[in-house]
DNA sequence: GGTTATGTTATTTC
DNA sequence: AGAAATAACATAAC
């Protein structure tokens, strides 16, 4: 369920919460002395990468949908239950998720210039930090949520594929121009991936995530969990350039 | 029934 | 100490 722009589209749809005040709050990660939440309205719902965050009028919610994480608007699902927030106007639940309470005001705690669906997004200072770790693969260094926080996966194999990087391509090795199209490119993605979640067209958009043959060559794609992630790569041999040692 | 999947964090191991 | 591997969590689809 996850990726930044997820979570964007899902602020949107809680967003008639703000300025409620707090009927209920259940949920087996809030502690029972959690509880005296209900009461507290709610100031404001911010995204920050792939985490929401529900800020009451004196602490703050932070959810994370991690892999399986659900959830239900004014509906119920047939699953582990770990969150409800009941509203005068309604109700979200939310379902084997990672929550955890922030008492600290956020501003203090999340620096929004990493945040790829951010309008304070800094993409130069994304490019220093990219180059901060030079021995990473670009597979895994685009998946840091320290830099480019919202990033996940399928965005990950799409932003390789647009910009034609190979996936085991060191970041040292990336032409300082690339990663910026990287970066931009992280972007236009990102937002790209909202529009589609709006249209509710954004299982078929991808090029080549779960996809078997490449849409500029017909060549067939490379399906393999690379880098220290591990995680699935799906790219194409002929048009995605390894830059190495020989090439950077 | 095994494998895989949009993810992160805590613990163990080297 | 610190990096790196492993486990942990949770759930549905193929």
């Amino acid at each position: 369920m996850p990726e930044g722009p997820q979570i964007v589209y899902l602020k949107e749809q809680t967003n008639q919460f703000i300025g409620q005040e707090l009927i209920s709050i259940e949920g087996s990660v809030i502690a029972s002395n959690e509880k005296n939440l209900a009461g507290q309205s709610l100031i404001d719902i911010k995204t920050f990468g792939k985490e929401i965050l529900f800020c009451f009028t004196r602490v703050t919610i932070r959810v994370h949908l991690m892999l399986f994480g659900r959830y239900a608007i004014d509906g119920e699902m047939n699953r582990k239950l770990t969150l409800e927030l009941e509203f005068e106007n309604g109700r979200i639940n939310f379902y084997a998720s990672s929550c955890r309470l922030i008492e600290a005001p956020v501003e203090t705690i999340y620096d929004w210039s990493v945040d790829v669906m951010s309008a304070s997004f800094d993409e130069r200072r994304a490019v220093i930090k990219l180059q901060g770790k030079p021995q990473q693969f670009i597979c895994d260094a685009l998946l840091d949520q320290n830099i480019l926080a919202g990033v996940g996966n399928k965005i990950k194999n799409e932003v390789l594929f647009r910009r034609q990087v190979h996936p085991l391509s060191k970041v040292k090795d990336v032409p300082e121009a690339k990663l910026r199209e990287l970066v931009k490119e992280c972007v236009t993605v990102s937002k790209q991936y909202f529009q589609w979640k709006r249209d509710a067209l954004d299982e078929e958009k991808w090029l080549v995530y779960k996809k078997t043959t490449c849409p500029r060559d017909g060549v067939l794609l490379v399906v393999e969990k690379l880098g220290r992630s591990k995680r699935s790569c799906y790219f194409c041999e002929q048009c995605q350039q390894l830059y190495d040692d020989q090439n950077a």
